[in-house]
DNA sequence: CATTAGCACTCGTCGGTCATGAGTGCTAAC
DNA sequence: GTTAGCACTCATGACCGACGAGTGCTAATG
């Protein structure tokens, strides 16, 4: 069996009235609501055949039809119009990117607000890499005599201060000498490269300097792991409770618990391709508890490079064209502020 | 009517019984399970006495009792016992607070941590207040041409730090000059009495080095204010699912909600008292969103001055003496722990 | 006088029945 | 190929009755 036009125009009057009302869909609302200039009965035949594709399905004997997985693949891949945002929506989105914001951490915060602002899905924004920003500089504070503050600082603004604990012979000068030394050799590094010659270097200069200087390459160390290294923002994530597919208490304790747990976040968001908006609906989700969600992410590069991920999680009954939208226009808006921080 | 030991007894059961069933408790279980050496009908009319009080009541007529918040209030007030945590906590909780930890913003998180593990309630946490901190340092390092990284250090370790935009004309060792001016005047000063003398001092040099030092001076304003002074921190908040109370999902987000707005878990937090264990007991609340909630807060000290507040929230069916236990022993450890960070 | 046994009464819970209505599939007519 | 008609399915919600946990009252008991 083939499609045409008109299984087209129904599924597509399927998904878009199930989207919005979240109810099975029937034979008599679809000729009702969109003037297809044919009979339910009619209606009823292609219904028919397009569950025989697989395309949607019954969640039970004799009710309406929703739209499968499957169905919302095709939908997103060959029905979906592109939508455009308002020019007001736009504008609100340029100007909270550009305001007042100079470090990236806010703009990923700033980001996700506005994801979930605008679609109320959830939303999940990966922070750049920080092994691709470069080095810049580590400076060594004395506070106290027997303690500093080192703060590391690459292109992408602070990445992480902590205390050390100095021997209290060591001087302020002291102090610079061994942040110099560490500057020297790494300034104007990716901290790829950085994490690539530490262990290197860590060797050839413990000896000297003993224990500050391999404090301070423990907290580079430290700033290139982990919890920073793509650090996971989530924004509106209380906007689950709107989904009727989510009244449910222990679908959204599922739910919340895996957004909790920032490493699956990140393992689900590292599955976008270099270029372009990609979409994963319900099962097509590794993720077991993602089962009834669908995600809409896309990167954000800086001078062609992939930086970080944004993207968002709602219902696998979601508005794709908007979602698509919004994502799309928040790519560039993110990579050209994130341009004017990092570069230069 | 008065109050007498058998009445006590009763009560005491009851609160006990409903605290782990979170069902309502009738006659024949008391008697069966807290051997008071009594029928049921006597305890039945000791119920009745205690409805007549206040302190117990009946969801619906002829159901078993369930404790009233006047109810919970004599119970911690007279009838609790002491709890004292097992050897093994206690370990695991100095443990977790001496480990490697050396900045404060960790060392709260740790705290709601624990809290939330050893309690299953949700835990609510306000860090130092900033103001109470002492000034150290500002520091100024340039980055690039243009740009310049302000980083500010008080005793509590590095608060904020910020990129600042800066004529090109001035150099580092202008910059070197302005941290230095600011340095001066204020180390050694509490944030709060750099708060004070902030604005005086702005208008003073404002006119000498302009631009950098106003920014500079504005980024130590914005260090005092608002997100910074008394952070939030949650540990748990998932924890609100595991009370049968909350299986409703109107009523966790409303609670969630609640939690994630700061200035409304800052505001709650502030009833409690200097000294000791303080428990809110369901709608002696001011929170109306909390009518269903208890919070058992304390503060935690340095040198004899609060510096913030711990606490816990849970259902008003709480077990009270634990919860007491743990908020009380972590103010210890807290308390202990940032002396250690912030003295010397 | 306090305690207890007995008993009638209340009320939430659970399972079953039934009417309703939305929606389908099939068939026959157009 | 399209449509009208009709029998059929099934989720939903209202209603009913049995059940049982629990109470309050009363009268008997020590």
């Amino acid at each position: 069996m083939q499609m045409n036009d008109r299984k087209q125009k129904v599924l597509w009057a399927i998904i878009h009235d199930y989207v919005s009302t979240a109810e099975p869909v029937g034979s008599r609302t679809i000729a009702r609501k969109y003037n297809l200039g044919v009979s339910p009965a009619t209606i009823r035949n292609e219904m028919s055949d397009l569950e025989e594709l697989g395309l949607i399905e019954q969640p039970y004997t004799s009710s309406g039809r929703i739209p499968s997985d499957y169905g919302y693949r095709y939908f997103v891949d060959c029905l979906m119009e592109r939508k455009v945002l308002a020019a007001e929506e736009l504008r609100i989105m340029q100007q909270t990117m550009s305001d007042r914001l100079q470090e990236v951490d806010y703009l990923m915060q700033q980001a996700s607000a506005i994801i979930s602002q605008l679609t109320n899905y959830t939303a999940v924004v990966l922070g750049p890499q920080v092994g691709k920003t470069t080095f810049q500089q580590i400076q060594l504070l004395p506070i106290m005599p027997t303690k500093a503050v080192a703060v590391i600082i690459t292109s992408a603004g602070v990445v992480e201060s902590k205390i050390l604990d100095i021997p209290e012979s060591l001087t302020p000068e002291d102090l610079q000498q061994v942040s110099a030394v560490i500057n020297e050799s790494l300034r104007g590094l990716t901290m790829n490269q950085v994490r690539a010659s530490l262990s290197h270097e860590l060797a050839e200069t413990l000896k000297k300097q003993k224990q500050v200087l391999s404090q301070s390459l423990e907290i580079i160390d430290e700033a290139l792991h982990a919890d920073n290294d793509e650090r996971v923002y989530l924004g509106g994530t209380l906007n689950i409770f709107k989904q009727p597919e989510f009244k449910d208490v222990d679908k959204i304790q599922t739910l919340l618990g895996i957004l909790e747990q920032h490493h699956t976040v990140r393992e689900l968001l590292h599955h976008t391709p270099e270029r372009g908006v990609n979409i994963t609906i319900g099962t097509e989700n590794k993720h077991e508890g993602f089962r009834n969600c669908s995600m809409v992410t896309a990167t954000y590069h800086l001078d062609g490079e992939v930086l970080g991920v944004i993207g968002l999680v709602g219902p696998t009954r979601m508005e794709y064209s908007r979602s698509v939208a919004v994502i799309e226009s928040l790519t560039e808006n993110l990579s050209f502020a994130l341009k004017r921080i990092l570069n230069r």
